[in-house]
DNA sequence: TCCTCTGGTGAGTAATTGCTCATGGGCAAA
DNA sequence: TTTGCCCATGAGCAATTACTCACCAGAGGA
């Protein structure tokens, strides 16, 4: 709040120092000579300009708007990272932007001199970002796969995408050998009490930081498409108010894990905790909108890599 | 002039940093870590931001002494719109300060919603304030150039301000397709005759509002410098009285057109009415002076934008 | 193929800016 | 008038920013 008894004649000279300063581009110690004030009451002047907000920055750049939203979502959902790509109003692809800024956000972890643990889950999305990545050599770290790499008919799943990442990022690489869902929670039990499986549960238990797909349910998402559920199990489910999945495990509107026969099933690692870790949820497109909020509200992910049409449905949702 | 081979993705990251620095307030060390870069290239993209003109600030508030200065100028000479910025002592630009004051003056014009006409002349100050606006989408508006766009020699004159303004501007532009100064009063009056010349002449002259520079005579002033006019020929129009010039058009110490054979070949399109529209003439700088005052006297402009200075200059003279 | 040139990088350093603290003047209340 | 408070001031110092230099990688031409 200004104050009522402030001199008059300071916000003038605090206009008048903020003008020399950012307009003209002086240095405060010239503003102080030509003023006849000292430097430090210069450089008052100017940061009392900033603070009374005479002096108006902009950004003339689609990435101002970006920017923008992001830090608006960072606020309203205690985010630890976002990331806002410009919409392209014209395409259809869901990963078309997004892949980019993901790639270079795995990047930067890995750029990191000190040794971290990067999970990863899977899906489409983050496939085309890990095929962005450049190649890197980086042995002090470590890359685990949150979820199995065999389909129901037991072929390597194509969009499990530790394996296209080894073959950019030169690092130690822990696959989940597991199928994505097990025919049973007794069959997953077992699964999970094998010596490898435990130790690369253990692992991505200790992610530093962890990147995930958000998948959102229908009977023509990712999940019934690749075969991993039949029509009828997603229908029900989505009576059952599912709305989305990150790496199998189904959430409903409130990013709530469903208490339900599927979740029993799922035989990815639990998503690495978001109180100690950072953890990226990567997704765009209208499809999505539902699903990308459930979990961002939910706290399913802790961090966010989307567009700005996405983004500005989570503000005005 | 921008590098047109400038890595795409480089101005995007420059606009990211300069946004993160100016509008979020974050230090360059900061902004290094979180876009995972080194300091001194953080420091590199925000400069450059500044560079590329992505940046923009403005100061937001009228200072007591321009505001008291500009009143008086507006009632002694009974101009429409008077604005003054303050005057930087040790600067030499004769752009800094106004060019954001008439971009401010521009694009408030351009964001009425009923559709207008908006002329602009040409000069070094009007080029420096085009390059100040943000971009604008306006399609109700026309602009139309009152100066042609071809040198003496042929080529494109770079201080023809209209090509950059349809940079920055979505609207329809009218630039002007002739030489500055024609060869002679008969060629003028052959160019003047064209259909397509004739069109936007006509534009021009229902101008709502326009922007010119008023710029000063003699052998070091633009006329000579870009090699409109040769030096004999300006020692003698200063001998006759002149002392300044709008669009070409030479006036003398009391703002009148001069009535001899330069002005006879000056193509460009007459300065719109003074009666039913607002002139501004946009100028500053102790050389200016005479050509100011005799452009307000004269009523060639009705309108001002000017900086302390030469408003002083203009009261006590 | 080699050379050159452009443009980017990191390091080091100088310049500039921001912060804290002790001081003192002006003003209102006693 | 005196007291006490508020806040502007200047100094010194820490933090931050800008600049220069030497070097490197890739593009393009001889």
């Amino acid at each position: 709040m200004a104050k009522r008894t402030e001199t008059p004649g300071r916000l003038d000279d605090a206009a008048r120092a903020g003008w020399l300063y950012y307009v003209a581009g002086r240095t405060q110690d010239e503003i102080a000579s030509t003023m006849g004030i000292s430097r430090q009451s210069a450089q008052r002047l100017v940061s009392l300009a900033v603070a009374e907000r005479l002096i108006k920055v902009r950004l003339d750049h689609p990435i101002a708007a970006c920017l923008e939203l992001g830090y608006e979502l960072r606020e309203k959902f205690d985010l630890k990272h976002v990331e806002i790509v410009p919409s392209d109003p014209g395409a259809s692809s869901t990963t078309v932007g997004i892949a980019e800024a993901a790639a270079a956000e795995i990047e930067r972890w890995l750029r990191r001199p000190d040794p971290i643990v990067l999970a990863i889950g899977t899906g489409r999305t983050l496939k085309a970002a890990v095929d962005q990545l450049p190649t890197i050599e980086c042995p002090n770290h470590r890359i685990v796969s949150l979820t199995g790499n065999i389909t129901p008919d037991g072929s390597a799943a194509y969009y499990n995408v530790i394996f296209s990442m080894a073959d950019a990022v030169k690092a130690r690489h822990f696959p989940m050998p597991l199928p994505v869902l097990a025919s049973s929670a007794e069959e997953r039990e077992l699964l999970h009490g094998q010596q490898l499986v435990r130790s690369t549960l253990k692992i991505s238990a200790q992610a530093d930081v962890t990147f995930v797909g958000i998948g959102e349910l229908g009977t023509d998402g990712p999940l019934c498409v690749d075969g991993f559920l039949a029509k009828d199990e997603m229908i029900e489910l989505m009576r059952e108010g599912a709305v989305g999945e990150i790496c199998g495990w189904i959430f409903d509107g409130n990013g709530k894990l469903l208490d339900n026969p599927i979740n029993e099933r799922v035989a990815s690692a639990p998503i690495p905790s978001r109180e100690t870790s950072t953890v990226i949820g990567i997704a765009k497109g209208k499809r999505k909108f539902q699903a990308i909020r459930a979990a961002v509200v939910g706290r399913q992910v802790n961090a966010l890599i989307t567009d700005e049409e996405a983004a500005e449905f989570l503000l005005n949702a």
